[in-house]
DNA sequence: TTGAAAGCGCTAACAG
DNA sequence: CTGTTAGCGCTTTCAA
């Protein structure tokens, strides 16, 4: 930067004040140092600037997982969100129990972030206590995180939008197939679809009985299993309600093997609308993935002061996709 | 880092040594050290470090796209080979061609990692020499950067293999289905496949008439509009091999809407193994892809010294996977 | 093995 | 609007 500013014959501070947009410049100067900078090739130390200033120029997520359509979606509208400002992001996984809890010891965000956005996952007000105890903002995409602004959907809505349209096809004996994360227990996403689940069914006045709450590992093996589980039941229902589309996929597949047809013999519906659900003609709830990364980044500038409109939480709208797996039940 | 150097009565010096790691420092004062540092909840600034050392602790990640299969996999394995390592994973997106300039024009990376991996983008010298032009290494994964440390599959060996298990089922009349980028070329690995499958054709005395090459952008919708071009030649042919399974998977929508049965029909083979290839039951060439990920993280720390056996190139074997979409032509 | 001290390249008062 | 200057919190010689 002194470079910079010898060739421009001005200050330091000056140059400073033009490359960092600051005001207190002329345009006259900032437009020569801006010239002179980009000819010298010359770009600001991130970490000099970060350590005189105490920012960092930088956001991290935490996802719990990368590879999968939901949360690489995510991240691709947050990159979005985030490129025009120039903000760096910093990508950290925690995947299972150990690995979550070596993150919590660790907290390998401090001081390397500005603010730190999670991904569908629910923390405790201790953990989120632990994340934001360190001055920096943090937020929730797809995850309420006590006391943060978050983004995401209203799940349980979702959920019993995807059950009124299959009671409203006729069906009575509707089972739901719940997913487990890699820890065995229930996500935050998936108590609140089993909740719109049984809200719908009560105000149908419709029966639950036990054999019709399946439960799986996330993913398309699980969800073949629980379907085949549900299928050997003494009076298998004649829908089933999948908190997930790969889920629900994995249960298409358990149907197929069983030659039975899907819409026809029994409905299926998911949640999510992955890419593949169009391709296998799967009735179920769309929620927009891109766009709550792409709004997390903007939350994400708002809390660092540099955004427009500030919300503490934004709702977005889910909508019910009627394709081939759901119909109405045979001999109604 | 004071306060610390204070409370185990040693000097600044000394606590540096012993949390960074460094030697000369007995194992005492060092496991004290790292007491009092824990205790009083320390963590070095990384940008304080950074600027008195040169080194920022993270390395770069360039991808074309963030929320396709392939990409979000190396992410994720890449993330996997880092973690252990403490080392930050910084992700930068260029998807369009303008989105590519603007980062080669801006260099958005300088003086904030220490390592660069680059993704399945094929660059010109030029540009390689861009990126490494800043005395950072630059590896490639699934590309290869002239003279630069890659990690990645054998493309044309891998197009070959699937062609040559078109041949010995008995087909003759094999098409193609190229993809073009975001921005309409072909890219590297395009490139390559679409050489295996010359060769391999050309090994067995094959016509290619132009009518089988098809291209189509990379995607389902492509893949399904260039099977209905094919199926519309004046003599179709009995076997498409695919630059990848996401354009198979459009093929076999097309073939299904033309209710044509795959496999019996027309046979049809991918590449890649994406996870729905095996649900669509679909005949590949599997690759090991988050492997690739994992080996490039390994690609980087041997390039910044940290790492163990450094070497130049590792190129990863590919399975052919057969499943039901191909079988031997009808009326051989 | 330990300590003292000189920067690393910026930002942000403060002064002009 | 511009310049001067004092740190920011570390790493790394160099000396002891």
């Amino acid at each position: 930067m002194a470079d910079v500013a010898r060739s421009a014959q001005v200050a330091l501070s000056t140059v400073s004040r033009a490359l960092g947009g600051k005001p207190g410049v002329s345009e006259e100067q900032r437009a020569r140092i801006l010239a002179v900078a980009r000819e010298l090739d010359y770009a600001v130390s991130p970490a000099a600037s970060g350590l005189a200033s105490g920012r960092t120029g930088a956001v991290g997520v935490l996802v719990p997982h990368i590879d999968r359509w939901f949360h690489s979606t995510v991240l691709a509208g947050l990159e979005d969100g985030l490129r025009e400002t120039g903000m760096d992001l910093l990508l950290y996984r925690a995947e299972s129990a150990g690995e979550r809890s070596a993150f919590f010891s660790a907290l390998p965000f401090r001081r390397r972030v500005d603010a730190l956005a999670v991904v569908a996952i629910s923390l405790s007000e201790a953990e989120t206590a632990a994340l934001a105890g360190h001055g920096i903002p943090v937020i929730g995409i797809s995850c309420r995180l006590p006391g943060q602004r978050f983004v995401g959907i209203d799940d349980a809505a979702g959920a019993a939008a995807a059950v009124r349209h299959l009671t409203n096809l006729g069906h009575r004996r509707i089972a739901v197939i719940r997913t487990t994360t890699v820890t065995g227990s229930y996500g935050a996403a998936s108590a609140e679809r089993y909740r719109g689940y049984r809200q719908a069914m009560a105000e149908r006045g419709l029966e639950v009985p036990d054999a019709y709450v399946a439960s799986a590992p996330w993913g398309v093996e699980g969800g073949a299993e629980a379907m085949a589980q549900l299928l050997a039941s003494s009076r298998p229902p004649t829908a089933v309600f999948c908190e997930s589309d790969e889920v629900a996929i994995g249960a298409l597949r358990t149907l197929r093997r069983s030659n039975l047809v899907p819409g026809r013999d029994l409905s299926v519906m998911g949640f999510d609308d992955h890419l593949m659900a169009d391709l296998l003609d799967l009735s179920t709830v769309a929620q927009p993935v891109q766009d709550q990364g792409r709004i997390g980044a903007d939350l994400l500038l708002a809390a660092l002061g540099r955004g427009e409109a500030d919300r503490p939480e934004v709702v977005l709208p889910t909508r019910l996709v009627v394709r081939g797996t759901t119909a109405s039940p045979q001999g109604r």
